[in-house]
DNA sequence: ACAGGCATGTAAATAGTTACATGATTCG
DNA sequence: CGAATCATGTAACTATTTACATGCCTGT
């Protein structure tokens, strides 16, 4: 069947409660954008194609006179998503522009070589003040996994700043003896 | 000029030394790999760019008979490559195929979900293994930027793993207590 | 009346990977 | 000689983002 990581975003999402697109949308921002996002420009074309293959089924369900397509999972869609699951994660991706900038920051003086590792930590906490927002919402939820990724995330949000914070207290310490004679 | 980032790696990486798109691309597979890779069908089309905007130079420098062009960066490049190293970064993106299996693990026995934490920290660790067999390479260098981002690789694949192997715990307590009447 | 949110969708552009073609050189 | 590596390049494909078009509904 060939299906996208994406296509299994919106397989689990549609699990247990009926969606609209923008639901997903608005629900992949609310969670898994940190680590797997996802735009409308995926999501819609994506529910066609899932919706043909009969892994979900789409049932009109305006709101008023606003039209409006929930999709739910069917039994084929259910197994397909389990037997995903149960395959070893593969991919694995980051794209870190600030640990680029670092790496190359021998062009520069030493001091802003600092003002990276700061930006980079102004960052990782601004991320963890989002997910911090989101932790009342994951608690409510029976379900556990949301909230414990929810957590990781906290965790390791926590972790690159305080290592942001380190390293610029090293790279000051490497490069204040040169300015020790002024 | 609107560079993207995969152009300022070339960038960064012809800088001091002048290298072919071969040895580019071999760096790249051996340093920035982790948190920004480029493949031939970026590198050969952007190093013809950067040339075209004279921010790089092509020079003929074949080894025997093998012909290969190696680039070198011009004041212009180098002007470039700064400025962009001076504005914050922006780009913060993961893909984490073991995370979006975690977030949807409800949809299977905790023994099963068990099973995708293992798989991740054995991802981490096989990881950290490739990240340690590049450091004495690093060491070896007198810049010591590439040196910080690969250590602060080999913190994170160690503290990941590990927080796998504390979730595995997690879970392992939460769903003992069922067993135990066996 | 109008702003903002709900809702669906697509066109165009950009980014990036994969696979292949081509050919020289080096090493065992 | 044959395999591996050096070296350059591109075509086709897949993925993904951005921006826009459209229009209804709700609250002020």
């Amino acid at each position: 069947m060939e299906l996208s990581a994406t296509a299994y975003v919106i397989l689990g999402m549609v699990r247990g409660e009926p969606r609209s697109g923008y639901e997903i949308k608005a629900l992949v921002d609310g969670t898994t954008r940190f680590f797997w996002a996802a735009s409308y420009g995926q999501i819609y074309p994506e529910l066609k194609r899932l919706s043909e293959a009969g892994l979900i089924e789409g049932v009109d369900s305006p709101t008023g006179g606003r039209k409006r397509t929930v999709y739910t999972i069917t039994a084929d869609g259910e197994e397909e998503l389990k037997a995903w699951l149960r395959q070893p994660p593969v991919t694995f991706e980051m794209r870190e522009e600030g640990l680029l900038k670092l790496f190359f920051a021998n062009a520069l003086p030493p001091d802003e070589a600092v003002e990276i590792l700061r930006a980079m930590r102004a960052h990782r906490l601004a991320a963890n003040r989002e997910l911090r927002a989101m932790e009342p919402t994951a608690e409510e939820k029976d379900d556990p996994y949301p909230l414990l990724v929810l957590r990781g995330g906290l965790e390791f949000t926590e972790w690159f700043a305080e290592w942001c914070e380190r390293m610029e207290a090293q790279l000051l310490k490497e490069t204040a003896p040169e300015r020790r004679s002024s």
